[in-house]
Order: structure tokens, then sequence, then C-alpha cells
DNA sequence: GACAAGATTAGCT
DNA sequence: GCTAATCTTGTCT
């Protein structure tokens, strides 16, 4: 079903890593596996900034890690955290510059069985895809999809955008789960929909 | 080598 | 709301 959506090339990442993060909401997390896809609808982002982001993977220098943050925007970026888990990004902005945008919940859009298979039993509905690392179980994101291209859609995950655009508000507020820099503005989420990670900021507006 | 911290989650009070 | 689980990564020695 995904073959028929536009697909955003590099350029779309090249630009201003907030601008980006909005853009992304509303947005397509595809992951295609053999011949079925699943999909997320994007609907909470968070920008990482490199250079004067101390809550950034790329604040300090370039690491086995963070590497990938530095590379070409359009690929993907999975760190493994907490001994657990995993979070996807997509890297953003100029090479070199270390830029990233978490994807930190989605709307089940495509696959939804698919995606309990690889998060079995989840509390109800909303617990299948209401978190970053949630997000990776259900669409079974792990470190083999590190760096690889999300502009290309022969590849085993993606980002689509529908022909058809919805109309949501768009929320800022501070980033969720840190210590250090967390007065930044740059968490945006699709307004009232439920799949949003519930937090005290949600309702704070910047 | 050793050690502390971490872009989270699940489970319990 | 609070906290343990769990292990990779980066930094320091």
């Amino acid at each position: 079903m995904f073959e028929n959506y536009e697909i955003p090339d590099t350029g779309f990442y090249l630009r201003d890593t907030l601008t980006v993060s909005k853009d992304l909401l509303g947005k397509f997390l595809v992951r295609k596996f053999r011949s079925r896809y699943a999909a997320v609808k994007i609907v909470e982002t968070e920008a990482y900034i490199g250079g004067h982001d101390p809550a950034s993977h790329a604040f300090g220098r370039i690491t086995k890690r963070n590497s990938v943050m530095y590379g070409p925007a359009g690929r993907a970026y999975v760190y493994f955290i907490y001994g657990n888990y995993f979070c996807f990004n997509t890297v953003c902005g100029k090479e070199g510059e270390g830029n990233a945008v978490l994807i930190r919940a989605g709307e089940p859009a495509a696959g939804s069985d698919l995606m309990k298979k690889y998060r079995p039993r989840p509390k109800n509905e909303l617990e299948l895809t209401n978190g970053p690392s949630k997000l990776c179980m259900a669409l079974n994101i792990d470190l083999e999809m590190n760096s690889s291209d999300i502009t290309n859609p022969e590849n085993s995950v993606f980002i689509a955008d529908s022909r058809k655009k919805d109309k949501f508000e768009i929320i800022t507020s501070k980033r969720i789960g840190l210590n250090k820099g967390s007065d930044f503005p740059y968490r945006f989420f699709i307004k009232d929909n439920p799949y949003v990670t519930r937090h005290k900021f949600n309702n704070v507006l910047l």
C-alpha cells in the first residue's frame, strides 16, 4: 500500500532540524517485512541538535555510537538504551552537524496484527506504540537498521507521506526524560492525539 | 579493566 | 508516583 505514497527525499531532512521535527508529524514510519507492511502515523517527535545541545548524543566528540548522527541526512539513527530498549531517530541537517529527530510516539496505521506479534499483550491499544521504545518493539526495529537510508522504499524501514494531508494542531513543549538540556522547547506533538505520551508538560504551551 | 549514567518501561504501592 | 531491571557506551585509570 505504501508504494504509492510520497517519499520525502534527502532534501526534506537537510533543512533546519526543528522544522523537520514538526514536518515529520502526520507522516508514516513504515516497516517493510517480507511481503507486508506495518506502519504508524508519527504523532510525537523531539529534536536533538549537535554541538550546543547538552542532551544530544552528539554534544561531545564523534564516537562509535553517535557517528551516524554526523553522517548524511535521511538515515536512521538507532541506539540501544537501559539494557533493554531501542530508540529510532532520523538524521537531519548538513553532514557533520550531528542533528537528529527522535520519533517518540505513533498511531498504528497498517499491519497492527504484525505489531502485536512483535509486541505481545500490550495492556491496551494505546500501549502498542505510545512510547519511543514501544514503537521500536512493535515495528521490530533494532540495530540492524542503524544508518539505513529512510528515503528508499526498498529498504526495511522508511518514511512515507500520504498524498491526502490531515489537518492538525502542533503543540510545542520541553523534552522528556532528560537530566541535561531539559529546558529546550524541542518536543512537538499532535494536539489531542491519544497516542502522545502522557506527561505534565503536555499542558504547558510554549 | 573499572565504573557510572542513560532520549525507557513495567510493575507495584 | 516511585523504582528496579538491565547492559552498552564512553570516560578515566
